[in-house]
DNA sequence: TGCAGACATCGACAGGCATCAATCTAGCCG
DNA sequence: CGGCTAGATTGATGCCTGTCGATGTCTGCA
């Protein structure tokens, strides 16, 4: 596949909240997209771990998730293509921090 | 199966921002439940339809969405499991309303 | 009372996803 | 250079979910 393929779709960056008017059906799909990365329990404890560290290494993500390593790499995946967390690569470590831009955009999608 | 098997849990609808501490399993689990009911471009138009409108009955929901009948009720059903829309019934008719105290905790828990 | 319409439920099918073992890749150290 | 370690990728497997046709239930109306 591309290396592109899943990548957040701009129009996910531009919504207003929902109570204003219907959402096209494009929208729809991409924000059902970054809420499916947000719709699975590991996922969450992994973005808070994340969130609460301010920074955080792969290697300090599979004890407390209680999962395999290569489940927790698939999910920092998912999350990253979801535009929720960003990774740094130093030397033989990955480093991962929230991506506050796009979780500001979910949260206030909602908003009354 | 008993009629309160899939409520959402009150652990839902306690939570602070997801960057203040880790969440624990057991919310993390009812979290991903309330996400994944937002996680479908089908129940994310069905939402936005209701939250634009006010008030819209189920027969006014099927042909802008595209889907039949008994899948319409059964998105209609899951947001109702998690907390996001009520529904009334008045004659014949079901009129939804969008259940604005659960959308609330959902769109706070990212906050910064 | 009987009929028609609105909605829920059931059963079945197809596609997607979480998970792990095994393997591959790349950077560090002796 | 050779071994080691962190992390990504692949492939297989089992479960979950979206969808629809058929059917059931309840309400209003003639």
């Amino acid at each position: 596949m591309s290396a592109t393929a899943t990548q957040p779709s701009p129009s996910a960056t531009c919504c207003s909240p929902i109570s204003d008017a219907p959402l096209s059906e494009a929208d729809a799909g991409s924000l059902a997209h970054t809420y499916a990365a947000l719709a699975d329990p590991v996922r969450l404890r992994l973005l808070s771990l994340i969130a609460a560290s301010g920074e955080r290494c792969s290697c300090d993500l599979t004890d407390p998730l209680g999962k395999s390593q290569p489940t927790v790499s698939h999910h920092t995946k998912v999350l990253v293509e979801a535009g929720l967390i960003v990774g740094e690569k130093r030397g033989r470590w990955t480093y991962w921090r929230v991506a506050p831009s796009r979780v500001d955009v979910v949260a206030r999608l909602l908003d009354a």
